[in-house]
DNA sequence: TCTCTTTACGTGTGCGTTAACGGAAGTAGT
DNA sequence: ACTACTTCCGTTAACGCACACGTAAAGAGA
């Protein structure tokens, strides 16, 4: 009935030898004949052998494993919510051997080379980053890996790195979704526009991307009028919002991927368009919820911070602790925000429920 | 700089005391004197210590506990997913001393109150369930509750039990998604009708009176001109949908909230409707792909089975093993399936990509 | 034949925690 | 004063694994 596992004892009595000539074989240690070897390597095998993990984590509590978290402290949701994933993670692993270092920046690139040469310097066993510059990091994540430092990209990305691993939503995904919502919520051959950050930032740029050839995919005879680039300026957003509402009286939609999305909502309200534009924006904030509520926002793409930081260090674990190779890239499923679920997701819940974060996956 | 977690063995110096009497203290055990548990526990406190779990499994292995599970086994691929994510997270608690018994049925409700009796014969320390005859179940699982078992549902619920926890997308919830996304998808004073399983099932009532009173909600004037009862039945659900589209031909959208949805799409493709008529239907699996992707289904609300599986399994075992307590309720988050994320949930996913089950969390 | 390596194993220790066991000091009963 | 018992605390053996260390046996060189 409650058959226990096999452990390194059970295969040594099976293919008589010792524990230490087992060990030997599993580990593919040298000092054993190829012979024994096999035999150890069959019993295991039929025994459905699996090291304990617990076992495991107690005796190698010497050589600590090291891992260097490098990821913006701004005073944003999104960052927040990063942190307490990773933070979430790295607790399960303190048990484990795993020891984590953080080096926050004060926002997303600053300082980001000084930073990662002294982590470098230190010789970590992984990092976990966001990029923020990635032409310049590049060469220095490509260097980390080649000294043996694996190296993770949450959020953002640097593709031309060497990097072993990417955590993120999809930039071009993310606008594709707004772009196909946007599509099914406004008339066919409507017209509608992108508010943008920067489209020098590689992430922008596609998300608008992904959005432009979405709605078109999905709206028969829709057209884009305009693609604002505010330059994550308050005033700016207010201001060219306001001037694209006068010059296209009959838009009906406007996509928002940056965080800077309370001046665009401003702007509807000053023109006396909220909800006659729908308004499709990106991440999730405390204060959005009263123009989710009223309809300002139609809907919003939550991109699961929480849930990204968690995988982002899940994954470099696992991979420096237990030998599981690292996925490539692990693109997360974005949320879409509504009226009626905002409730649930963790930016707008009140710190005390979340306090229980060892069942917080969303 | 890597400082080392304090153990007992520390606590136990710094309060001058050996590792036994530490014990003795952090545990409430007897044979302790109040003066030494209090210097004890103060120097853990500022000690910060913390105990460390690989070695409390180790130790423990003499007592395993025991949960027993019992879910329906059906070829649908909510419950597929369901599965995978019990045994997932079953997988991870192995190695510290929780073992699984699983109890499938042979579908929901099936011989439950038998195999529920002889669960409680058996006497283990807890149990996930998903239960189909509430009515009945719920006297079993209050008088397993009593006996000291925690009880945990999943997906669907015993509210007049005593069970320990409930994990579950809201019914409501999920019906007022589905009307929030319905009323933004049709025009205002549209026109709309939800197809339903049994109107006596629970879940499917409130499922049908979420969306209702959201669509009202959110869609002025809007109306609805139907709730049809298909009793889970594919000839009957096509032949009464067509009755509805040939009834209301203004008929702007359809809600469908069983997983029998195919031969709703099939109804209007007989009447040439595809496209015409916004589809909102309820979970995911293959057969839906194509409906998704050439228009047919607007949007799908998709329950996060695997992740619901997961999370019921987690509460449990860290109960049992660690003394975490066991949340009363935990609803999920639903989220929306269109054509642009289809292909990023595991339903659709191929078994060899979804093996890599460790980041598998949506 | 006697040493000196090398090869191929077995043995022992420690990781942090739990829990059974043992023992010293004190108290009560006769 | 002797036993019997209680209270309070220290000691120690597991748990499964990793790794350092010890050690026979076989082979090489004198």
């Amino acid at each position: 009935m409650t058959k226990k596992r096999a452990g390194i004892q059970d295969v040594a009595a099976a293919s008589r030898v010792s524990i230490g000539t087992v060990d030997r074989a599993l580990h593919g240690r040298p000092e054993i004949s190829e012979a024994t070897r096999q035999r150890v390597m069959r019993a295991a095998q039929n025994l459905g052998y699996r090291p304990n993990l617990a076992a495991r984590a107690l005796s190698g509590k010497k050589k600590r494993i090291r891992i260097a978290v490098c990821i913006p402290r701004e005073i944003h949701y999104f960052y927040d919510q990063l942190w307490a994933g990773v933070h979430t993670e790295a607790e399960r692993w303190a048990d484990f051997g795993v020891t984590f270092e953080y080096h926050p920046l004060k926002e997303l690139g600053a300082r980001e080379i000084a930073v990662l040469e002294k982590i470098l310097q230190s010789n970590p066993d992984g990092i976990v980053l966001t990029p923020g510059q990635p032409e310049q990091a590049s060469a220095l994540i490509t260097r980390a890996e080649t000294q043996g430092v694996r190296v993770i990209c949450v959020s953002t990305d640097a593709p031309a790195s060497r990097r072993s691993g990417i955590v993120c939503v999809d930039p071009l995904l993310n606008g594709a979704l707004a772009g196909e919502l946007m599509a099914k919520f406004v008339q066919p051959g409507s017209s509608v526009a992108a508010v943008t950050g920067m489209l020098s930032t590689e992430d922008h740029a596609r998300k608008t991307e992904g959005f432009t050839r979405s709605f078109f995919q999905h709206c028969p005879k829709g057209s884009m009028v305009g693609v604002v680039e505010a330059h994550e300026h308050k005033q700016e957003s207010f201001q060219r919002t306001k001037e694209l509402l006068a010059r296209f009286d009959s838009l009906a939609g406007i996509y928002v991927n940056t965080v800077n999305c309370l001046p665009v909502c401003d702007a509807l309200a000053a023109c006396k368009m909220t909800g006659k534009v729908k308004l499709i924006t990106t991440d999730l904030f405390r204060e959005m919820v009263p123009f989710l509520k009223d309809g300002t926002i139609a809907a919003s793409i939550y991109q699961h911070p929480f849930q990204q930081g968690r995988l982002a260090v899940a994954a470099l674990a696992q991979h420096l602790a237990q030998g599981v190779p690292i996925p490539p890239r692990r693109h997360i499923n974005p949320s879409i925000v509504f009226s009626s679920n905002v409730h649930l997701f963790r930016e707008v819940q009140e710190p005390a429920n979340v306090a229980a974060a060892e069942f917080q996956f969303q």
